[in-house]
DNA sequence: TTGAAAGCGATACCAC
DNA sequence: GTGGTATCGCTTTCAA
């Protein structure tokens, strides 16, 4: 230990040990104690100690180390963040908003994409031996997997899944009410036969989603109604709209989608397969609100999420949990935004 | 010091201190050591302590702490991935394939998303702190900066960004041989005047993509060339479109995008907003091969990245560099494939 | 205000 | 094969 700075580097002038705070203490003749402190914002340092410190630091390129702070402190200041990997592709603009949301309030994000649900246990391991503070989940987690994570103390939202019968945190939007106001505004406008496309069966998303445009349906004493799976992707839109014909024997008035990108594929098969007019002859709506649900060649009918929001409410609650663990289980819900595009003849 | 188990909970049953090996050694009646050994794959253990400390580590919810381990074997098994907002907005493959193969290899991504260039310098002492072993960087790093982690002893490669005139690790597609394969499709199917939608002036892609194509538009002596600015997004694409028959006067017969979303923003203005027919009157190509070049309505001319290929390459780049840090920096180029779709008359 | 010393929870190198 | 002990780089009492 006689000289940290020569032993830090080898002859290709890699380094193998980094500068520390000893290192920075030596140099500038005070105690590694003080070192630490002149990095705490808030400590008892005096002028002269701080910037004394500070200059030496800068000289040796010194910066504390992260992964020993959050062994000491038991705060690893990261959080998990669990998306799939379909919600990344179709719908990025969450994840984006996510990491910066997380980066303005200094928080790190892990990722972790899951390939299939499958996944999820292995991948819970890593996430707790990580020591993340905290963890959002745009996946589904089982009871026991809850259990794990609450056993474990580790704070947990999710955002747009939640379990019915269990208390968690969740930010969630509305589905079903979205669901609902556009099958009331294809009914008053006179639509009589429905075809819906579901999403993957194990999205609870979608499942709400198909489950609250149902209801309405239902409600509205709307008889007939058919509906093939899907599983959000463009092609499965396609195959959707074809599969609809064949089991109705015909196009039904209005298509409901349990997402933007099948919409998409719904509309475009429609008219480029099936030379279908849209929205004279067939309605087609979605929902999320995505960016290409916009263009000019879609200018789609459906309920956008408001993701700044949503992503604001799962950040701020996450935080507050790991300050405060003992905060009560909480649900926010936010309605979606009714988008009343040009693919869908709407009261 | 007494009851670890039951000092680890508090009267709401939040964990405030976790399970530790010492706790399973203590239940098992073995030492720490040998609890540490049993969790490290290859390490000499009998048959019977293994069982019987797995057993306790179960009961227990033992999990090897990775902010400890990470200390002491200066390996966080953490990569960062560093990429700006607009990649992961128009581009979403890129981070679910990068994130997809690290964790595949048993490494954590630390996601680092970028709204503006200049928060750069901030982010790296944040990846600095957090003891990465490595970075994968989707952004623009400048000269002082790239010194700055190869100081630190940092490996570096980066996707789809290289600078000329420095030795670093990339994996890159050839956004200039797939411009030039895009021009001379164009040119020997009688384009005469051409039209240029660059992307952001601070990526460098963009730049080497517009250039690409100037290029070879000049061997081919094609002089009606003009060139307007972008920004990557659907709107820069439909607003370029206007600014290129505004400044020629009429529409050229070709337009080449810096990227497929302008591409498809300059498609849908043409075809929406001034009724002009794709490809017959107007060719129009782009650049990725991201999922909506291929959605009917488009159906892109455009040269596709090799993705999966490509992140594949980063990754086990980066893997090695951090197991050999004194590898040679190594540049991998990978070509583009031309997708002749339906948005341009090719030859 | 400052410094000495005790951890945080693991790994690794020792003897045995 | 197993257990003791010295780190890893920091934060945090506790005296001075």
């Amino acid at each position: 230990m006689a000289d940290n700075i020569s032993a830090a580097r080898r002859g290709d002038g890699h380094r193998v040990t980094r500068v520390t705070s000893y290192d920075v203490a030596r140099q500038a003749g005070v105690s590694q104690s003080a070192v630490s402190r002149c990095f705490k914002p808030g400590a008892s340092v005096s002028k002269k100690m701080r910037a004394r410190v500070m200059k030496t630091a800068e000289d040796l390129g010194y910066q504390p180390n992260a992964i020993a702070r959050s062994l000491i402190t038991r705060r690893s200041n990261m959080v998990a963040v669990v998306i799939s990997r379909q919600t990344n592709l179709y719908y990025p603009e969450v994840l984006v908003q996510l990491s910066q949301r997380f980066s303005e309030r200094g928080v790190r994000v892990l990722l972790f994409t899951l390939e299939r649900e499958s996944d999820i246990d292995v991948m819970l391991d890593q996430i707790l031996q990580y020591q993340v503070d905290g963890v959002v989940e745009a996946a589904r987690l089982s009871g026991p997997q809850i259990d794990l994570m609450e056993k474990r103390g580790v704070p947990l939202v999710f955002y747009n899944r939640s379990l019915k019968d269990r208390r968690v945190n969740s930010v969630c939007c509305d589905q079903a009410e979205g669901e609902r106001s556009l099958v009331n505004g294809l009914v008053a406008a006179g639509h009589k036969s429905f075809g819906l496309i579901s999403g993957p069966e194990d999205s609870a998303v979608s499942v709400e989603r198909t489950q609250g445009a149902l209801e309405r349906l239902t409600e509205l004493n709307i008889k007939s109604v058919t509906v093939v799976p899907g599983d959000y992707s463009y092609e499965s839109g396609v195959a959707g709209l074809l599969d609809l014909k064949a089991r109705m024997g015909k196009l039904p008035d209005a298509i409901i989608c349990a997402n933007d990108v099948m919409a998409i594929g719904c509309l475009d098969a429609a008219r480029h397969q099936l030379g279908v007019k849209v929205p004279e002859d067939l309605s087609v709506v979605g929902f999320d609100g995505v960016g290409p649900a916009q263009w000019q060649s879609y200018d789609l009918t459906t309920v956008r999420q408001p993701v700044r929001r949503m992503t604001e409410a799962a950040v701020s609650m996450i935080l507050e949990r790991i300050e405060h663990p003992e905060l009560p289980p909480e649900r926010r819900t936010f309605s979606g935004i009714l988008i009343d595009g040009g693919s869908a003849r709407m009261a």
